[in-house]
Formats: C-alpha cells, structure tokens, sequence
DNA sequence: GAGCATTATGTAATCATTTACATTCCAGGC
DNA sequence: GCCTGGAATGTAAATGATTACATAATGCTC
C-alpha cells in the first residue's frame, strides 16, 4: 500500500488531525478516538493510526481541544511570594502529581497584590484554567466567598486557611506545632519565651499564636507572653530581633519564629548585640528550609511535610474536579526538629 | 430603548461575544472589533458594546482566541531548578515586563531532567506557548539546535548560554565578574586561592573558571590554580569545602564560590574544622541572594543585576516575536560586593 | 440464514472567536 | 444628480479537535 506524501498545499504548515486522517485512510473523528479513548478502535486502525502520527509528526492543537472539551488542563497554585523558598518543595509534590494526571500547572505570584490575585481567580471563568490550589490567605475575600458559593468549585487551600471561610484544606496543626515548640524550650528551662510571628492577621500566625500562649498558660507562664510581629523575612527577624533583645525590659531567653528566615534574622541581631546562641538565647524557627542546617548555629525548626502537602492538595483538588467524592480536610503531621539553636538555660 | 435579558435558552452558560452582539443590537464581528480595534468602530458603537459587554458579564474565552489567532500570549520561563532563590527574582522582572503586553509566564521547572525540558518545549509547537526564556544550559541540546535553525524562533537565554550555539543573550561577563573577584582576593594578599567551581560542564563555570585562571596568570600565580566541582547547593559547597580545608596540601587562604549558597556550605566546613573567616579564610560568593547578608559572616559576593537580566530578556524576546530589530546579545555589569567573609591574609 | 446486539467507523455539527469579503451608507467632488 | 472613496457594519468561513448521531460491519443465537 502506497500513502502518498501529504498532499503539500501549505507546505510549512503544522499538521492537523486531518492531515493523520488522510494518511491513515480514516477519518478526522477515528483518529480522535484512537487518541483520547484507544479501546474504541479497533488494534488494526489504531496502529494504522499511530503510524501516520509519526509520520506526518503530528501533535495536537491544545487550543483547539482546550475549546472544544471547556478545559484547559492548567491548575493554578497561588503563592504569596514566589521568592520563599518553602514553597517550592510543596510545587514540586504539586506537579508531579498534576503531572501525572496530565496537567499542568500555572505558578500564580501574587506579590501581596490583590489584582494579581484577582488576575488569576479570573482565569478560571475564562477557562483558562480548571482550578487553584490557594496558598496564602493574602487575597480578597470577596473572591474566595465567591468560589466557596458555588458547589464543587474547584478550590483547595494548603499550608494556608481563613478563619471564616471553610475549605477543603492540607495543612500541619499550627497550634500543635507551637504548642510542641514551646513545650520543648520550657523543658529546657526557658521562661520568658517570646515569639516572633509572622503578620498578625494570617490565620496560621493567629493559630501558632494561640497554641504559644496555650502552652505558656499550661505551664503558668501566661505573663511571660511576649509576641512581635513580623513578615517571614531575614530583614523583619532581624529588626524584631534587635527590638526583642535589647529593649529595656528583662530579655526573652528563648524565641520562637514563625519562619526560619526570621530566625536566622534573629542569629544575626544576637550576634551582633554579643548574645551567644544557643548559651544565652534560643531560637526556634519554623518550615525547616535547606538553610537551616547552614546556617550558625545550625537551626532548631519545625518541619512540617512539604512535598506531601503538595501531593495532596493536588490529589485533593483532581478529586474535586471530578466530583467525587473526598476528604475535604486533611492535617498532616509535623514534627520538632532538635539541632544546635536551642539549649538548657544557662544562668 | 428596550433591551430584553439574554435569551435564556441556557439561563447557566457563560456568556459569549454573541449575548454581547445580541444585547448591544449589532453583530460578533463588530463586538470583536469593539474589543481588538477600537478604532474600527464608531464612538457610538463603542458605548453600546461596552454596556452590553458589562450587561452580559462577558469574558471573552481564551482558548477559543488562541485557536482562532494562533497564539497563546504565554511565555515559558525554563529554570534548572525552582527552589534556587536566584531565580525568583529574575522571574519578577520578566513578569513585569510580560503582564504589561499582555502575556502571563508559565514557570518550567526542569529539575534537570531533560524530559521535562522538552515537554516544555513541545508546548511551543502546539501552540500552548509563544516563547521560551531559557534560563539553563542544561537542557538537550538537540533541541535547542532546533530551534535556533528556524529563523525568528522565539527563543532567548538569560544568565546562562551555549558555548557553540549562538543564542539571543542577557547576561553578565562571568569571565570578567571572576576576575574581579580574584584580583580583589589578590589585593588582599592572597595567593592561595581556590575556586568552587558550578558543574564543569556548564558554561558559566567555564567562563568563570577562564576568569579564574587569567585573572591567576595575570598575577604569576598559575601554579596556584585548584579548582573542584560542586552543583551550587548548600550540601556540594559544605562537603566540597571540607576537601579543601582539610586536605594535606596546602590550605588555600581564599575560596571563591560559584553561588553563595555554596560559600554559606563552605562557611560551615570552615566553622566545623575550626578556621576562623575571615581571619583565617577568606570566601567569595556570587549572585547576591537575601541570605547573604545574613550568614555569619556576612558574604562577599558579586551581584548579578537580577531583576534587570529578567526585564530585558522579556523584552528581547518580545521584540524578536514581533520580529522587530534588536541587539541580540547584552551584558550587563555585575559588581563586587564587600562584607565581611574576605579579609587581609594574616600570616 | 434471519434477527439482533455489538463494535467500528464516518458525517457533520459544535465549541467561541476572528477576519476576509461583501454590503451599506454617506460625504464630497464634479 | 452621479460617481467615487472611505468608513461602518454585517455575513459567513475558518481555526482544529471532539462527539452526537447515523451507518456499516461483524458476531452470535437459535
């Protein structure tokens, strides 16, 4: 059998599901079919099929099926601040699975700006893209209440949540977490424990928040709270560090930090007050990033489980998408990890 | 003028440029036009469009324009590595500049893996993306040579290049960034100086390293010359700077690192056998990231103007997909930057 | 071998938009 | 008043893939 050239009338052109049909003596809708559902075709056709898709070197038009099936394959994963290094390992638990799954995913930089936010949310009704995966709380509420109305909109949160507006969400305990970290330092003999938080209307800084000043009161130490605020940066631990240290009032032994930027923030405003770490303060950090065993003295941190948060909000929201049904919230586990920013007090 | 609600045939559906057409008492082609060409319709018109455009609550549906005009106003941003936070910041550069002509960057994460890279570039091909800013080496070359044989493939490199393959280029001069970096060494009395190279195989380290060795032989110390190898992570630069350090040879005086996180590893190794830096050891680093003003000590390190490599490669490859004349390849200029991790050789 | 179910394939409509081409309208020149 | 040219708008084809529906082919039962 002899298959003639495709026919050249736009030589340069790209070629479509046509030009395989052509080839492969069927029509437009078998070649289709051989594609997206193989077991409706019979194994001659579709090795027949097959064959002339390479051949002619045939690749799909994704805008074409994209219209055609109202979907875009393209999941949204909104951050706060693509800079933070935390977040990538949760990305890459994210794509692998989304990956597989045959999606991809769109990295939405929200830069704290709520029209980035809304920029993004916007590409859902466009289609062009078929879900968000939200993990910062950090944009406008209106948006997210929307989205929460309508039923199987497909919304997942991780790492993140709001107080008021119930989600499906991945995250760790906060609270738990805090609660294990100060629970740590004051087994250590630590008393006037501070904790520098990360911004005070983020609902997991209110939930660290709360589990810190849970766990000074189980140990009567509910005078000796003493929270600072922050924003996860090098630059806000540093600050708040120096304010934490060398104010007037009697200084905090032990800081607990809501992120492992600020504690190393916080190392350098010791050293440079001459505050030896872990002898004279210890400091907690939090999200064990790859800094944290670098830096000096090597960091106490909380880990919390990134990639597989990643995996499963993706897993979560695929779920979603395809309505069926799903846990709708999921706390992973996460867990202190002891290195050289922290000893017994020493007086 | 009475005008009735949409039709409700289907009371649900999004709704389309003809519920526009319909609601403003014109056709689509005018609507399209009203969208795309304002100019090619009347003020009058104009109004009337845009009413009905709010009216309706009309959002035009992305995949069916990009089927329609062969374009997909994406651009693929191809990285080694996301979690390098060297990155992030050229991403926010390039981003600037994309959103303000209408284009979003979809982030490829190869994670060296050269399978990946090519998906990422196959999206090209089905018109899932209309250019690619690659900013590695190391992805197949066979591809790239591809797409650097087709005239005005949209296709740009940023920080990294090819040394056979003659790309559309920003970057800084390694070679001259390294000499810099040694001759500052020198000046402070230092003849004994290594470098912690990036993989040898990537021609930024090759740059670098020619730097390295020139900037050496311009200073008689050729002999001097010791370089190793690691992969620009914590880990590579930590263990690669113990087998310096603590080798029978003699000890060099002065590291100069291929990244700072790789200068912040060999801080620690210095730390762990008891060198004091500066004292004892001088360290350079290179890219200028956030932590290296908050190690201990603060690094020395030469600054790659990050944001504006981002910006400029986005315009550059903007200009090459309007097919516009443009300068091809652009350094910028990187500098030295002082802290405290180099010092005068004490002997 | 008729009747029927099942499987394989083809035809053509459909998705939402853009745009080539056609038509209409009007002003201005003669 | 007629003609020309340009502006404004409309009609309908085109983009490439999917899929409802129709049809053809096959196998199976009795």
């Amino acid at each position: 059998m002899f298959t003639p050239q495709p026919t050249s009338k736009q030589p340069q052109s790209v070629p479509t599901i046509k030009d395989v049909a052509k080839a492969a003596g069927c029509s437009t809708a078998t070649v289709s079919r051989a594609l997206a559902a193989p077991e409706k075709v019979s194994d001659a056709t579709r090795e027949r099929v097959n064959r002339a898709i390479t051949q002619v070197g045939y690749a799909p038009n994704i805008a074409a099926r994209n219209l055609r099936r109202a979907e875009s394959k393209t999941i949204v994963a909104l951050l706060p601040d693509i800079s933070n290094p935390f977040f990538s390992e949760i990305i890459s638990g994210m794509e692998d699975v989304a990956h597989q799954a045959g999606y991809q995913i769109l990295i939405g930089d929200c830069e704290h700006d709520p029209a980035r936010a809304e920029a993004y949310f916007r590409l859902l009704s466009t289609n062009q893209a078929d879900g968000i995966v939200l993990l910062t709380s950090e944009v406008p509420k209106a948006l997210v209440r929307q989205a929460h109305g309508q039923t199987g909109f497909p919304l997942v949160m991780a790492c993140e949540f709001f107080s008021d507006i119930d989600l499906p969400l991945i995250a760790i305990d906060n609270h738990q977490a805090s609660v294990q970290a100060v629970d740590y330092l004051v087994s250590l003999g630590h008393r006037r424990i501070a904790t520098l938080s990360g911004p005070t209307n983020n609902p997991i800084c209110q939930a660290r928040i709360r589990g810190y000043r849970d766990a000074l009161a189980s140990h009567q130490l509910n005078d000796e709270a003493r929270i600072v605020e922050g924003n996860f940066s090098f630059r806000s631990g540093y600050q708040q560090g120096l304010a934490l240290l060398e104010g007037k009032t009697p200084r905090p032994t032990a800081i607990f930090c809501h992120s492992d930027e600020m504690a190393v923030g916080v190392l350098k405003a010791a050293r440079q007050l001459g505050i030896i770490v872990p002898n004279q303060l210890s400091v907690v950090g939090f999200d064990n990033i790859g800094l944290s065993e670098y830096c000096d003295p090597e960091l106490t941190t909380i880990s919390q489980p990134r990639n597989e948060i990643g995996r499963q909000a993706m897993q979560l929201l695929l779920h979603l998408m395809r309505g069926e049904q799903a846990i709708r919230q999921q706390t992973l586990s996460s867990h202190l990890i002891v290195r050289k920013s922290t000893g017994r007090l020493q007086d």
